[in-house]
Order: structure tokens, then sequence, then C-alpha cells
DNA sequence: CCGGACTCCTGGTTGC
DNA sequence: TGCAACCAGGAGTCCG
């Protein structure tokens, strides 16, 4: 699951080469990617090409590419998504479902590679809008109703904790919750509710003020960490731009842990299903607190 | 508002 | 060795 960390690494790396170029070609080998973008490929391929890249943006786990005209190419890598960078000439993945040629006013011809195996990930061109909360902001209508990240400067940590506090439901939950906090997925909600020492089914409204800021600040610590490692790669799914893993899987201290001693207390973590998915956690330090 | 179930999807792993 | 069942889960939707 690439997250806010992974996510960022691909924005980043796509941006030097991105910004000012040129849309020379573009093939769609899969329509199934395009789901969000709501027409057919040939649309899609028409609309793209001759247009002209800006500097790419992120709003939690989303990244869009103006291209001008109000409009911008949203991209979501879902759970398996990749975004490539690669010479004009190089080999092409089998899992490949969009690629964009392009050219670079200084770097030249390059070609971007949408590889993912589950497409559960997705490319659309979108129209830009005014943000909700800042109207200067411009935010494709997708991603209109995605909160922003924790890392983002006008991040509201006020109007955070005040919904958290009104929510009524679980902590883990309410941090899976894009439309309260962006950019946080299965991974992350694990490491930092474990970092916090608190429960993933901790009622949000009863978390206290100062537990609830302890758990930002953890968010933000395990994301700020992970981008200065380039991002998870504990599947090696999750490459940089360049084909590249990160290596924050060596430093998890619950995510995928069970059966291995809790690094704080020496208790084996515990996996769950909840939500669907897994939920690692140490019970003996991470329990729910205050009945009510 | 809330939570659960369901959908999209495929390749690596597990189990027989 | 071969094959089938299983598992991973981000995000949207629908329903009770």
């Amino acid at each position: 699951m690439p997250e806010l960390p992974e996510v960022e690494v691909v924005r980043a790396g796509l941006a030097p080469a991105v910004t000012g170029a040129l849309v020379t070609g573009v093939t769609v080998f899969d329509e199934r990617s395009l789901r969000r973008h709501g027409a057919p490929g040939a649309d899609f391929v028409g609309r793209l090409v001759g247009r002209t890249f800006a500097a790419p943006e992120r709003r939690g786990k989303f990244i869009w590419i103006p291209i001008g005209d109000g409009e911008a190419v949203v991209v979501h890598l879902g759970m398996s998504g990749q975004v490539l960078l690669r010479p004009l000439g190089a080999e092409i993945d089998r899992l490949t479902r969009i690629r964009i040629d392009i050219h670079h006013p200084e770097l030249g011809a390059l070609r971007i590679d949408f590889v993912d195996q589950r497409i559960f990930g997705s490319m659309a061109i979108d129209e830009l809008v005014a943000a909700v909360d800042v109207p200067g902001d411009l935010v494709p209508t997708q991603v209109e109703h995605i909160a922003r990240d924790p890392m983002d400067p006008r991040f509201d940590d006020a109007l955070f904790f005040a919904k958290l506090a009104k929510r009524n439901t679980g902590v883990k939950r309410a941090l899976l919750d894009q439309t309260l906090i962006s950019g946080v997925g299965n991974i992350y909600a694990d490491e930092a509710l474990w970092a916090s020492r608190v429960h993933y089914d901790q009622p949000t409204a009863s978390l206290s003020r100062p537990r609830a800021k302890t758990l930002l600040a953890e968010v933000r610590l395990v994301l700020g960490k992970a981008l200065a490692e380039g991002g998870t790669s504990f599947d090696a799914q999750y490459l940089n731009v360049n084909g590249e893993s990160g290596y924050f899987s060596h430093s998890l201290n619950a995510y995928g842990q069970q059966g291995e001693p809790c690094p704080r207390c020496g208790r084996p973590i515990v996996r769950e299903q909840f939500m669907n998915r897994g939920s690692h956690f140490c019970p003996y330090c991470q329990r729910v607190r205050g009945a009510r």
C-alpha cells in the first residue's frame, strides 16, 4: 500500500523530469486503469497528447500533474501502482497499463510507465477546482473531498482534534478516513498507534487531548521517518520513479511483526482482522483505555 | 452518522 | 510437480 511517504517519493521523483515537458505520445494498454477517467482510452490519449506538464502536486495519496486549461492528470497508485521514469527505448514491463512519452526541454525524450499489478490504481484527466478551505489552491474534483495530510503546512491540528472528538468511531478507522486526515494507510496507522500506545479500536471521543496530540505527533514522526528513508518497501512492490525500493521495512515495529517481540515490552505482537485488513499491535502496550 | 459487506484485481504464496 | 485456493488491501458505493 503506497501511503503518503511512497506517494511523495514518486511525486518528488517525477517533478524534475515532467515539469515543463511536452506530451508526445500516450498508449493505453489496459483501459481498466482509466476507471476514474470516465471516458474511453481514445479520449484520454486525445486530450493528453500535445499538452505540457506543470509541476506535479500531491494531497494524501493522490498525485496530479496540471496540463493547462484548468485540467490535470490525476494519478492514484491504489494498492500496487508504480510510476516509472525510463529512457524511451527501455524495455516495457508486462504489467505496464499506460505509457506516456514526453519530451523535456533539457532532459530530452523520456517515458513514464504506469505499472500496476492489481489495477486498483488509476490515471484520469480531471478538472481543477478551488480547494474548499483555501480557494487559492486548485485541486482536481476527484481530490476535493480528501482532507489535507498531516505534512501539509495548512493542515489544521485544532480542527482535526475537534472532528476526532465528535466522531463516534474507533481511532484506527478515523486515521484511515481520508476525509478526516489523508495519506495514512494500514502500515503507518499501525506504526503510529504502536508508537503512541493507543489501541486501534479506542473510541476517538474518549481520546484525551494529550493522547490525541501524541498520536498526531507520532503520525507525523513515522511519516517523516519513512519519507527520509525513501518509503516502505516491505514486499518490494513500492518503487520510486527510478525503480529503486526504500528501506523503511527495516524499522517496522508493529506492522507485519505478528509473533515477534514488541520492541518496547518484549511481549508478542498480535495480528487481528479489523476493517477487512490486518491490524498489528501489542496487546500489553496498547489497551483500550478509560471505560466509556 | 455509523459500520459492515461488497466491488474492483492479479500474482505470489500456501496447501494438498 | 502441478494446480487451486487463498491472501494482500485503497477507496468508492450501497444498505440497514
